[in-house]
RNA sequence: GGAGAGGUGGCAGAGCGGUUUAAUGCACCGGUCUUGAAAACCGGCGUCCCUUUACGGGGACCGUGAGUUCGAAUCUCACCCUCUCCGCCA
C-alpha cells in the first residue's frame, strides 16, 4: 500500500513512477473518488458530533430532572441522519481502500526501465558453466532412473507434483538442511517454524491479496484460509500490528517451508520436470528493518542467497529486475539465476526484493522512531535462500556424470552419510 | 467435542448505560532539586482519520462484526482469540 498523503500531495511523481511499471494511475478518478470521501466523512463527523452532544444533553438534563422530550425526538432525528451518513461513509471508503490496494509499490531510482524479463540487467556472474565431454542430460529424464518420479505423483495428486525417492529425497532433505544451517550458524538468522495455512488477512498484509487470489489454493471450511505460496507470508506477518522498539532491529529470519501456488496463468510453462510446481520447499530469508537500512539489507540478503550457490558450486548470475518485471510489492528486486547445462540457460533460483514499507502498511507493522518519537512503517524485505527444488534441479544438472550418476556436491556429503555419488538404478 | 473464565492505551489494571467517553500504577519524555546520578516533587505522554498557514478544532478506536438505545467499553447475538478443567489425540 503506498502513503495516502504522498498519493494526494506528491500525485504527479506517484503517477510517473508507476508508469515505469506500465501501470496507469487514473488521475481523474482518484481526485473525484478522494474529494468525494472528504466532503462525505466531514458530513458524517458532523451530524455524530451533534448527536453525541445531544445525548450529552439528555444525560445531564435528566441529571437535573428536567423535561427531555425535546431531546430525546431531536436525537432520533440524527440517529436516522447518521446511519444514512455512515453507510454513504462507508461505501466511499471502501471504494478508497480497495483502489488503494490494488495500486502496486513505488519503484527505486536504481530499477532499469524495461517492459518484460528480456530488459532485465545483469549485474554479475559468478562461476563458469562446465564443459561436458558428453551431452548433459535436463534433470527431468536423468532423475527417472535415480529417484525422481512424476508418474506416481500423477496418479496420486495430478501434473505439477513429484515424488522423491531413495536419493532424491535425501538430497532433497540434505539441500534444505545446508541452507538452513549456514543462514542460522553463520549469516545469524533466527531460525522460525511457521504455520503452512494462513489467513487471509495474512495474505493482504504482504500483497498476495486481494489481487492475486487465482495463484492460491484456498481451503475449504466455515472462514477461509489459504495454503501459503511462499514463507513470507507468515514470516513477515510476525511483526504485524506490532510496534518494534528500535534496539531489537534489524529482525532477521529464515524458515523452510513447502509453498504452494496454483500457478493459474502459467499454464503450459514449464509442464516437464520440477521446475515448476503445485508444492515445492523453500528457505526463505526476512528481513524487517529500519527504513534508513534497507537498501544496505537488500545487498545483504542477496549476498547471503548468493553464498549458497557460492558453496554449492554452481554457476549463476544476478539480474536487477527492470521495472516491467518487478513484483507487485517490491521497490526493486534482484533475482538469481542458476546455470542448468541440461537446458543451456540460465533460470530463476531466488529472488530477492525490498517491499520498502509497502507490506508493513498493509500489516501495521511499525517502529518507534527515537528521532520523531512517533510509530512509522518499518522496511521489510525477503529473499529466496534459496529454493530447494530448483537447487535440486542445477545440482543434477551440473553434478551429472556420463553414466548417469550424479556426484554429491562436498558441503552436502555431511548431510548425506557421507555418500559421494547417487547411482542410477532400474528398480522403481 | 463438553463445561467455565476472560480479551481495555508500550505493559499492568480499574471502569460494567450518561452529567471528565478510559481512573490509577509502571515505563517513557521534559523540568525542579543535586558536583553528578538516584529518590522525591511538578508537568507531559495512545493510535488513526479529517480540518487549519499556524495556534487549534472535530471524529473514530476498549478482540471483530451486527443489534438494542436519545446515548454502549458497559446490555444482546454471532464469530475470532487466550486461559482452566474434562474427553479425544500425534
Amino acid at each position: 500500500m503506498l502513503d495516502s498523503k504522498q498519493l494526494r500531495t506528491d500525485t504527479e511523481n506517484v503517477m510517473r513512477n508507476l508508469a515505469r511499471r506500465g501501470f496507469v494511475l487514473d488521475l481523474a478518478a482518484f481526485r473525484t473518488l478522494d474529494d468525494r470521501r472528504k466532503q462525505v466523512q466531514i458530513g458524517a463527523d458532523r451530524v455524530r458530533a451533534e448527536r453525541n452532544a445531544n445525548a450529552k444533553a439528555v444525560g445531564m438534563a435528566k441529571g437535573k430532572g428536567e423535561n427531555t422530550t425535546a431531546l430525546l425526538k431531536r436525537g432520533e432525528e440524527l440517529t436516522v441522519q447518521l446511519a444514512d451518513a455512515e453507510a454513504a461513509l462507508n461505501a466511499v471508503q471502501g471504494e478508497s481502500d480497495a483502489w488503494l490496494m490494488g495500486l502496486p509499490n513505488l519503484l527505486h531510482d536504481s530499477v532499469p526501465d524495461g517492459r518484460d524479463e528480456t530488459d532485465n540487467l545483469e549485474i554479475r556472474r559468478h562461476g563458469t558453466p562446465r564443459s561436458f565431454d558428453f551431452t548433459p542430460q535436463e534433470h527431468a529424464d536423468l532423475g527417472t532412473r535415480l529417484g525422481l518420479d512424476f508418474e506416481t505423483a500423477g496418479r496420486i495428486s495430478g501434473a505439477r507434483f513429484v515424488v522423491l525417492r531413495d536419493g532424491m529425497a535425501r538430497l532433497h532433505r540434505a539441500l534444505a538442511q545446508f541452507m538452513l544451517d549456514l543462514h542460522v550458524s553463520e549469516h545469524g538468522y533466527q531460525e522460525i517454524y511457521a504455520p503452512y495455512i494462513v489467513s487471509g488477512d495474512a495474505l493482504t498484509g504482504t500483497g498476495q491479496l486481494p489481487k492475486f487470489e487465482q495463484d492460491l489454493f484456498a481451503l475449504k471450511g466455515d472462514r477461509t484460509l489459504y495454503l501459503i505460496p511462499t514463507a513470507e507470508v507468515p514470516v513477515t506477518n510476525l511483526v504485524r500490528d506490532q510496534i518494534t522498539t528500535p534496539e531489537r532491529l534489524p529482525l532477521r529470519y529464515v524458515a523452510h517451508t513447502p509453498c504452494f501456488r496454483s500457478e493459474a496463468g502459467a499454464a503450459g510453462k514449464d509442464t516437464r520436470g520440477m521446475i515448476r510446481q503445485h508444492q515445492f520447499d523453500k528457505v526463505e530469508l526476512v528481513h524487517i528493518v529500519k527504513p534508513s537500512e534497507s537498501y544496505a539489507a537488500l545487498e545483504q540478503l542477496t549476498a547471503h542467497a548468493e553464498e549458497v550457490l557460492k558453496r554449492l558450486k554452481l554457476p549463476y548470475r544476478v539480474l536487477a529486475l527492470c521495472a516491467g518485471d518487478i513484483g507487485f510489492g517490491s521497490a526493486k528486486t534482484y533475482d538469481l539465476e542458476v546455470w542448468l547445462p541440461g537446458q543451456g540457460r540460465y533460470r530463476e533460483i531466488s529472488s530477492c526484493s525490498n517491499c520498502e514499507a509497502f507490506q508493513a502498511r498493509r500489516m501495521q507493522a511499525r517502529w518507534r522512531n527515537p528521532e520523531t518519537g512517533k510509530p512509522e512503517p518499518l522496511h521489510t524485505l525477503n529473499g529466496s535462500g534459496v529454493a530447494v527444488g530448483r537447487a535440486m534441479v542445477a545440482v543434477l544438472e551440473n553434478y551429472q556424470n556420463g553414466d548417469g550418476s550424479v556426484t554429491v556436491p562436498e558441503v552436502l556429503r555431511p548431510y548425506m552419510g557421507g555418500l559421494e555419488k547417487l547411482l542410477p538404478t532400474d528398480k522403481a
